[in-house]
DNA sequence: TGACGAAATGTAATCGATTACCTAATTTAG
DNA sequence: CTAAATTAGGTAATCGATTACATTTCGTCA
């Protein structure tokens, strides 16, 4: 037959039906039950689990020992569904196993809790998640905000475009904005200035050929690290060779790979900056096997300052980040969003957390190479 | 007044009402939407969602022009609330910050998802939960099931008593399973077995003075692993030392303060087992801290494999797990239960998965000390 | 051709909590 | 003392998807 529906001839309206059997294995106890025990309405019950003070003290007491009496607790689906909203937030971040992320989540929970928020983690190194991908999560899990951290750049502003349900609060966090983003709150350090105080620290000691190993190609996280790494590099002048940077994928593996290519370059630096501690702890472990010695050989300098960085050998010299900080304070912004939703013009100010240079055995003054005068 | 209340003279039943306005600020595009472009009833559209068989090619492509005409999403509050389940799981940890249960949990998240759950991450130490407190996440996060990975132990049986709803499977992984447990399924290595081995390893170094670094007190998790430890240095014979055992409290501050005091005993022991790799890295920094050579005059054993484990030096010779297995399997005994409700009184058989004593540098031979002929 | 069964769809009840809207009782204001 | 305001609490609509049950439409077989 052709393409063309046989539309069926309306169905005729039936007559009142009895009320059908649940579908439910276990019917549990609902308000309803609780209201007819206590001999109320299931909108007392109701207002009674929520502290409506319309209540008066007596009503309150007998449907309070009705629902211990049945130990009923509220169902937080049909909560929720009503609501329309679930009071959990989405934690969007590279990789949990980073220490620093975990540090980071450490901040966000306390926050979350504090604030009746719970928290759902979506660990882009496990799904590589596309923009999406992040939105099917965002709107089949139903959370009230996202946190985006280390994982907006890839999206840029696309995420915005596609999401049709309604407009859901994002925070960025731990990576600078770039101008499509910026419509959007964020939390970090000043990820340029403090690798130019960690690239400043090698060439105050002495270094004047220094490698870089990033992340990955296109990740706003490492980016600018790398680009105040640059500028600490240019500023230094003349007197210091081309920066070298090479990718590190910001896994130990890689970053051990990197570091073997680095030692095996005919101009082999004297100093390498790594994009994160993980890096770091990739690149020591490279560098030790192939026989070089840190910092007499070649100096590191790690960045987040994981709990591994002060008990590797040698203690690594690091940037510090207020991991849970920024995770307390990124709740506290996309709850302030989710509270009172912001008119849409107003672009937030990015907040700018403190971080500090950690300097410990890993770095030292530059070898008097034979290559050099 | 007195406590005698005010019945109020029952309303009377209104007049049929119009309908209300909603409440709703955005109201989304429901199945109702999309019945009425598609010329359909909401069943319809429901069943082309659902890929009901029973549909006709043609209707079911004017729904789905319908539902992509008006960017349509199924709300998964409301499904979730009418099916009574949300395709959620909660998994329970000790730690997330451990890069063991990092690892773990890659498994789980990939098992998780091919199979269409979501994973919803509790962390004891951030929370400190109580059984109640579990309970209650479970409850208001409904979700389908628990993983609890080495936290089972402080709860014993007690978690079952309390939940009201209705049974919700629950799963035991990476620890062992004491009587009041065993009615639950459970995923994990031999820990006794692996442990017993890499005591002998130590033993048949040479070492006679061995102590162990326990978790924290109470914890299956290395309890098991205690008693291997036990077991090994028993059956070593007279020959053997009295075992040392401390608590470490399975980070690396609290195993380095563990270790001091290890290296402050007049009879120093010559080896320590660490019950997990973060105990043994707190371990080796305090031992190299305070002037001790690894192996020379220590040998360390770690447990899990921790990606660390090989990279600090000296590699630490561990006890490999399969962590992503341990996930994986874990969440295939929870679908298992959830897809079909296990018989009452049926006792589920442990998983035992296999371990493996991997052999690095932070062992070796004991040092003929002159405290011992 | 009529009966029967299968296939396709529609109708409306249902999940449980919330809440708009109403009523009744009580208090306050004037 | 009456009108207005407040308080307490009930009624039933609502959120959106699912699904039990009813109905209609076909095709098939005797």
């Amino acid at each position: 037959m052709a393409s063309q529906k046989t539309p069926k001839s309306g169905n005729v309206p039936q007559p009142p039906r009895k009320r059908r059997a649940s579908n439910r294995e276990t019917p549990s106890v609902s308000t309803r039950d609780v209201a007819q025990l206590a001999g109320v309405s299931t909108a007392s019950v109701s207002r009674c689990i929520n502290n409506s003070n319309k209540l008066s003290v007596d009503t309150r007491e007998r449907i309070v020992a009705a629902i211990k009496k049945l130990s009923y607790t509220p169902n937080p689906l049909a909560r929720d569904f009503r609501r329309g909203r679930t009071n959990m937030l989405l934690v969007v971040l590279p990789s949990i196993g980073d220490p620093f992320f975990t540090d980071v989540m450490r901040g966000v929970h306390e926050e979350a809790r504090k604030r009746g928020y719970g928290v759902i983690i979506s660990d882009t190194q496990l799904n590589s998640l596309t923009a999406n991908e992040v939105e099917t999560m965002l709107v089949s899990r139903q959370a009230d905000g996202i946190i985006l951290f280390g994982t907006a750049s890839p999206f840029g502003n696309e995420i915005l475009g596609t999401r049709s349900r309604r407009a859901i609060p994002i925070v960025i966090g731990c990576e600078a904005i770039t101008p499509e983003l910026a419509q959007y709150a964020s939390v970090h350090i000043d990820n340029i200035q403090a690798a130019r105080e960690a690239t400043n620290h090698l060439i105050g000691l002495g270094h004047r050929n220094i490698a870089f190993i990033a992340g990955v190609p296109g990740s706003l996280l490492t980016a600018d690290r790398e680009k105040g790494f640059r500028l600490a590099v240019d500023a230094a002048g003349v007197r210091m060779d081309q920066p070298v940077v090479v990718d590190g994928g910001l896994n130990i593996e890689g970053a051990g790979q990197a570091a073997r290519r680095l030692l095996a370059m005919k101009s082999r630096p004297t100093a390498i900056f790594c994009a994160n501690d993980e890096t770091a702890i990739g690149a020591a472990h490279a560098i030790i096997e192939s026989g070089f010695r840190i910092p007499e050989d070649m100096s590191l300098v790690g960045f987040d300052d994981t709990r591994y960085a002060g008990v590797m050998r040698p203690a690594l010299t690091t940037i510090r980040q207020p991991a849970e900080e920024i995770g307390m304070r990124s709740v506290q912004s996309i709850c302030r969003e989710i509270e009172n939703p912001r008119k849409k013009a107003r672009i937030p100010v990015p907040e700018i957390v403190a971080h500090q240079l950690i300097v410990r055995e890993s770095t030292g003054p530059a070898p008097a190479a034979k290559s050099r005068r």
